[in-house]
RNA sequence: GGAGGGGUUCCCGAGCGGUCAAAGGGAGCAGACUGUAAAUCUGCCGGCGGAGCCUACGGAGGUUCGAACCCUCCCCCCUCCA
């Protein structure tokens, strides 16, 4: 079995290790336990998480125990790192019910079963501490003047950090030391701007235990315009499916940035190094189904094979795009052939027969279906000459689009300039 | 607690009594070029079925024919002092 150490080095996944040569030899020595934390912000997690995530899973396949541990009790607190202000806190009852979220949603990338992973959340053993006794116990190990100059405070430290930000970094590394003792967890993992609250956590568990625990850090994601991992304009895009659809999922992908598809398909899939290496070297068309790949595979592991086979039919189907080449990528399983004319996975509104007899504004249908956030901007788009029905171009705001335009299964297909599509539906009755 | 500086549209950032839905930049949207990429150029960029109305310049009042701009009180942030 592969020493996940290499795996993570190869696919992209290291940026700072506490000991590069002890780690390697830890991790290929035999299953060890380790632990990510995950903040419960949201009810569900974004793309943003993905890399750890991945990670995991690495871990688990090349044999390693991982725990995911959910921050209900850190939640309370917010983590100050790499963020220009403080945030909203949560109540407790968000919390909670955003940590059962995380629960089941992690459950979809591991497998919990006895002895293979662990789900923990803090929660757990942060409430019960007792102030005094914590703070004799493990603050007295923290050295203020070492707290100052780490990284992740320094910002804040510009633009105010409260008292409660400021403990967050405790927690974490009594965290650490929790697992260490409690479940035999030798290493942490995070992004990068958990660094400094990582090796506390190492520091600590020197101090008190004597022994020497590791962790290992993530590159921070961007894409190649610079921008964050999983932030369109449009919104987060979310790993559940009633958030963001597969199929807006799969867009998310298939729209990377030509610079990016190589490093996210060792990040984001499962798929051979020696193939994604090949997509270093494609260019154009090619280059595309790459992308379509990474799309597919990506839409695959958060939702399903079959939800990835139906977004990459709707955007095939949209885009009129080419099947991926017998050659490419042969370890995905992506369909190889022209789809068909199937819009199932394209967002779908219905409309009453009635009101498209008589015929509705072109800018109207445009707002009602979405794809327009106000008629002024439908009627901005439509006047530019970015507004399409059926991929005939409309040019008038006002015209009137009405059962003539449906196709036979009653269908009227909206596009907006080259990517955003919406279909009408004709209700009967 | 004291002194000073700030809070402007998605973000940064001008504006300091009318001509301000608010300069400029970024982001975004659309068009051209392309490969559902990038770069470039062009147009758009609060809402409402249009020259009118509504909502906006931290919050609440006030002065004015008229306020983002002036006054009062309050909230929040930063810097220095304690």
């Amino acid at each position: 079995m592969k020493n996940v150490y290499d795996v993570f080095l190869e696919r992209g996944f290291l940026e700072q290790v506490t000991d590069e040569g002890q780690v390697r030899e830890l991790l290929g020595s035999g299953p060890v336990t380790g632990y990510i934390g995950f903040d419960p912000t949201a009810t569900s997690l974004h793309v943003g998480s993905l890399v750890p995530i991945m990670a995991l899973v690495h871990l688990q396949r090349c044999g390693h125990r991982p725990i995911a541990l959910v921050g209900g009790g850190t939640g309370l607190i917010g983590d100050p790192s790499g963020k220009t202000e403080m945030r909203r806190v949560l109540t407790r009852e968000e919390i909670d019910s955003n940590a059962g979220c995380l629960r089941t949603q992690l459950s979809h990338y591991l497998d919990f079963g006895e002895g293979k992973a662990l789900l923990v959340n803090n929660t757990d053993w942060l409430t019960e501490l007792n102030y005094i006794a914590f703070l004799r116990d493990i603050g007295r190990h923290f050295s203020v003047n070492k707290m100052l100059t780490a990284e992740s405070y320094r910002l804040r430290l510009e633009k105010g950090l409260s008292f409660i930000e400021f403990n967050y970094m405790l927690l974490q590394a009594y965290d650490f030391l929790y697992l260490f003792k409690n479940l035999g967890c030798e290493m942490q993992f995070g992004g990068n701007d958990q660094w400094g609250n990582m090796l506390a956590g190492v520091d600590l568990i020197r101090r008190v235990e004597g022994r020497q625990a590791h962790s290992l850090t993530f590159p921070l994601m961007t894409t190649a315009q610079g921008h964050k991992m999983g932030k369109t304009e449009k919104g987060t895009v979310w790993l559940d499916g009633t958030l963001t659809s597969p199929y807006e999922y799969f867009q998310y992908w298939i729209n990377a940035d030509d610079a990016d598809v190589a490093r996210f398909l060792a990040l984001f899939t499962f798929l051979p190094m020696e193939e994604v290496r090949q997509a270093e070297t494609l260019s154009g068309a090619q280059l595309n189904m790459a992308k379509a790949v990474l799309a597919f595979e990506a839409t695959r592991i958060t939702h399903s094979p079959e939800e990835a086979v139906a977004a990459w039919n709707g955007s095939a189907a949209a885009f009129h795009l080419k099947p991926v080449d017998q050659e490419l990528f042969p370890s995905s399983e992506i369909p190889r052939t022209v789809p068909g004319e199937d819009l199932a996975a394209i967002p779908t509104i219905g409309k009453d027969r009635a009101a498209l007899e008589t015929g509705v504004s072109a800018f109207d249908l445009f707002h009602e279906s979405g794809l327009c956030a106000s008629k002024g901007e439908a009627k901005r788009v439509l006047s530019q000459g970015g507004g399409y029905v059926n991929d005939r171009p409309v040019r008038s705001p006002e015209e009137k689009i009405g059962l003539g335009d449906a196709n036979e299964r009653g269908e009227i297909r909206l596009r907006k300039g080259k990517k955003s599509y919406a279909v009408i539906r004709i209700l009967s009755s």
